[in-house]
DNA sequence: ACCTATTAATAAGA
DNA sequence: TTCTTATTAATAGGT
């Protein structure tokens, strides 16, 4: 149909092959659409250009998506299996993995033991035995921060106590002379009392995480 | 084309509908084939009839799962997201609780426990104190099942030696009469022994698992 | 499925 | 890409 007859034969002109992709990929097109139209037929048609130009036709009664869910179920092949496959088998490796760390809890707290000879036992009682020691150790090491914690709270309460002392006999000494020159007898004072006795203004960090 | 022409509007005729769709069918897959072969292009055609019957064409040259990635990659659609999406977020939940078995996993060990305060440490304290409770009856249990199981040897050891010894005593008496009447002999001498020491064929099975 | 008159598609050229 | 047009291809309706 043309000025003459062709051979279905890849066109070696360039030019001429992509008017002719042009023509029929329309005349396909128009096609598909009369097809649905004409037979209430549900069409896809995706054609790629050989220079990687995309054009579809999809019939308005339907969806590509629901044109694959279709192929999927008419012609039983799995279209996107591979990916699926792939997520599946990850799934597969990450339950595995789940179900060991299951067993392995299991045992640690002394569940479904029964299936255990007595050999696999003894690495299960050594682990426990290490985590016992861990955790009391980390529970030494809280006790003796709180208690080297409750001796620093209890030498700055005395300094405290000390220096409230010291302040209320100079006030009581001095109450007549408050109105003048108060300020300058405070900085005498400060000025006399020792270095260590000093209030400072934070307790150093006594926590020792976070 | 044909001896009249056609609107495009759904043809009432049920037998004519199908008939066209027959032949435009067979008409767009040969034009699907002669695009490809032409203008080297790939075209993936899928076609339902309105009774539900398919047909395809894909291109030799690709396949439709490829063209679907091609589809997919061209214009940005999400076809199968969906399912994709389900399982990733399955993979997601059943990472999330590995995590989860993995932390408790390493706290029981023992490690990682800086990340804990006092408080939570308690309960991993109790939890080590059960499983290992649970370790060591079940090595108990075993042990004791040994003990029994050594027990009820030692006793089948003496009543095999006693009968040894019986049978050993008869044959030096009667090992001139062996030739004739011995099986009846050997009847008689079970007769009169004992039932609780004749030999039996097996022990009771002493392993409570497996 | 086959036939064929008729319409539709399109190859080549502009 | 679009238009034209000679020519081939597709197909509607009938068998």
């Amino acid at each position: 149909m043309g000025r003459g007859k062709i051979e279905i034969k890849r066109i070696e002109n360039s030019t001429n092959r992509q008017v002719t992709f042009s023509k029929r990929r329309n005349g396909i097109i128009k096609k598909a659409r009369e097809i649905s139209v004409l037979c209430e037929s549900q069409v896809s048609v995706v054609i790629f250009s050989s220079c990687g130009k995309m054009s579809e036709y999809c019939s308005p009664n339907t969806s590509f998506p629901r044109i694959l869910e279709r192929y999927q179920h008419n012609c039983g092949k799995k279209l996107w299996d591979a990916k699926h496959e792939n997520l599946n088998a990850q799934i597969d490796r990450v339950k595995k993995e789940n179900d060991n760390m299951q067993i392995e809890l299991r045992h640690l707290k002394g569940e479904d033991l029964n299936s255990l000879n007595p050999k696999e036992l003894i690495p299960i009682e050594e682990a426990l035995e290490n985590g016992l020691n861990g955790v009391r150790a980390k529970q030494m090491e809280y006790l003796k921060m709180l208690k080297k914690n409750e001796r620093l709270l209890e030498e700055e309460n005395k300094r405290l106590t000390y220096i409230l002392r010291h302040q209320q006999l100079a006030m009581e000494g001095n109450v007549r002379q408050l109105d003048l020159g108060y300020h300058q007898r405070e900085r005498e004072f400060a000025a006399q009392m020792p270095m260590a006795f000093r209030v400072q203004p934070i307790h150093p960090n006594l926590q020792q995480n976070k």
